[in-house]
RNA sequence: GCGGCGUUCGUCUAGUCUGGUUAGGACACCAGCCUUCCAAGCUGGGGAUCCCGGGUUCAAAUCCCGGACGCCGCACCA
């Protein structure tokens, strides 16, 4: 644990060093909750959106769209965000407590309606005598803490911020599944960034206001799309923590058969053991280790109000414990029909086998970037015994693809390492004069690079430098003719496993 | 929001209790020299309104008050 601690306090410090990332607004003082990433930072966070693109939506060949951060207000009235997304909380006059009012009411018995009026809440805090559970003393009017930023549309409209990329795509939806040839099932990707006016965000890049989330819309018809047709991920094992475990007391996650899961009935639907099997070959993709992550079960209680079932996708972190990365949510009609229901627009579509129409049901996996991000770079940091500290990730994450380097600064060293950064054009390469050949790597250690080209004395006499790795510190000579082919080798990624 | 602790060059930190010279160091960085492979060496250099605002004092990084931000606990976490 003491090791532990230190090292995400080497990350971090390596975060701000090398511009990864860091807080926002320092000169200002800071604002809770927003982060800027660095040079290094946004390029690797743009490579695991690339890898989240190649695996969510190009392998199953999803569309992916981009729709606009403020939504009119309607649009969350629908979603049941400005009534949902919301607390309603009680102050105490006295020593400042906050408390949710549901809770409050919840310990003393009394269960309160879904979207209670704040005057509900009034007249039962009045007519109970409910006190400060601290000090005893009155409690003052309940208030609503809404979890959206509002903002205003022209003069005078109310809009919002999203908190999730998902009604961006339900509000369009008719149109998306005229793109999608009018068929079901219809996924439909975003990747962009939400909004959340959380109370007290802590825990630095792990509870943002303002972040990056990954997400499909998954569309089908729940009578006749009852899972996919490619059963390879049935045979696939997962650690999965269901709510009936927990419910038992159970704490740890057990390695279980997809195909063994469904036949007692875990899941609601076979769409969301296919994303979780998915989503294993992503982990895996970002070295995340075998035991790091599990799948949990949300129980009733916890889950977001559109869900009929959710699932976490939890990775382990040295200093938050079990962190959830992702989320796999069956949404049903809820969000069609509400926006049906709200607009007076026909969401349902027509399924030719049945002759029935029907709103489609939606299954929605969505990734944090910035968790993600986070995640990588704990199970990354290395620091070996010398007290070394390198990134080891996958190349293909990298900030950069290659470093090149003359291993003496001399003029001529200096004049062929440049041909060769010219020669390897189609990669990100990091070129580096300064310093000793030996420091110049460990720079490029430290934020990940996983390949070093050196041009050395015997390159002048047979066009051959050496290639070094980081994960090993070995060196292999090489053609530089030989070296994009190889390159591209090395840094082609992983494919998903279903 | 509450309570406790903290905030000093890019980074880590000494100094704060006990107010008093140009706020010291390490690493990093820059220039030059040296150097045929892993944070080497030598010389030189730049870099800190001591988080912000107010107060006490002849004098504040240091003491007091308020705020911001961070960490821990409480609460919260769609």
């Amino acid at each position: 644990m003491q090791t532990a601690k230190k090292k995400s306090e080497i990350l971090m410090e390596l975060a701000k060093r090398r511009g990864i990332f860091w807080p926002s607004y320092e000169i200002y003082g800071g604002v809770k909750g927003l982060l800027t990433l660095g040079n290094v930072g946004f390029e690797i966070k743009r490579r695991l959106e690339n890898l989240w693109i190649k695996y969510f939506v190009y392998s199953r060949n999803f569309q992916i769209i981009e729709s606009p951060v403020i939504g009119p207000r309607p649009v969350y009235v629908a979603s049941g965000h400005e009534t949902q997304f919301t607390d309603k909380a009680l102050k105490c006059g006295k020593c400042g407590s906050i408390f949710r009012a549901d809770h409050l009411l919840n310990e003393i018995g009394i269960n309160i309606p879904e979207g209670a009026s704040l005057e509900y809440i009034d007249d039962l805090i009045e007519s109970k005598l409910v006190k400060c559970p601290n000090c005893g003393e009155k409690l003052s009017k309940s208030f609503q803490w809404l979890l959206m930023f509002k903002t205003e549309i022209g003069v005078g409209d109310l809009g919002y911020l999203r908190p999730e990329t998902a009604q961006g795509i339900f509000t369009e939806f008719k149109r998306l599944y005229v793109h999608g040839r009018s068929s079901l099932p219809l996924g439909v990707a975003q990747v962009g960034r939400v909004f959340r006016n959380e109370i007290s965000p802590r825990q630095g890049p792990i509870r943002l206001r303002e972040f990056t989330i990954m997400e499909v819309e998954f569309f089908f018809d729940p009578d006749t799309n009852t899972g996919p047709s490619d059963e390879r991920y049935l045979e696939e094992t997962i650690p999965l923590l269901t709510a009936e475990d927990q419910e038992k007391g159970i704490t740890e996650s057990r390695k279980v058969k997809v195909r063994e899961a469904i036949e007692r009935n875990v899941f609601s639907n076979n769409w969301i053991p296919f994303f979780l099997v998915l989503t294993k070959g992503f982990l895996e993709a970002l070295w995340i280790p075998d035991g790091a992550y599990r799948f949990r079960e949300k129980l009733p209680n916890e889950r977001a109000h559109y869900a009929k079932q959710l699932f976490d996708c939890e990775v382990f972190l040295e200093s938050w414990g079990w962190t959830e990365v992702a989320g796999f949510a069956y949404r049903t009609d809820y969000d069609l029909s509400g926006h049906m229901r709200v607009s007076g627009e026909d969401m349902s579509v027509f399924i030719s086998s049945t002759n029935k129409k029907v709103v489609p049901h939606v299954v929605e996996p969505s990734f944090g970037a910035e968790r993600l991000l986070y995640a990588l770079l704990e199970y990354g940091l290395r620091i070996d015994e010398d007290g070394r500290t390198y990134l080891s990730i996958p190349p293909y994450l990298s900030p950069f693809d290659v470093s090149v380097f003359p291993l003496l600064s001399k003029p001529e060293f200096i004049a062929k390492a440049k041909e060769v950064v010219a020669y390897l054009d189609n990669f990100k390469v990091n070129f580096d004069d300064s310093g000793s050949i030996g420091r110049r790597y460990a720079r490029a250690d430290e934020i990940g690079i996983p390949f070093a080209v050196t041009i050395d004395h015997q390159t002048f006499s047979d066009d051959t430098v050496t290639l070094r790795f980081r994960d090993t510190k070995e060196q292999k000579r090489i053609s530089i003719s030989s070296l994009p082919a190889e390159l591209s080798r090395l840094l082609s990624p992983s494919k998903p496993i279903v």
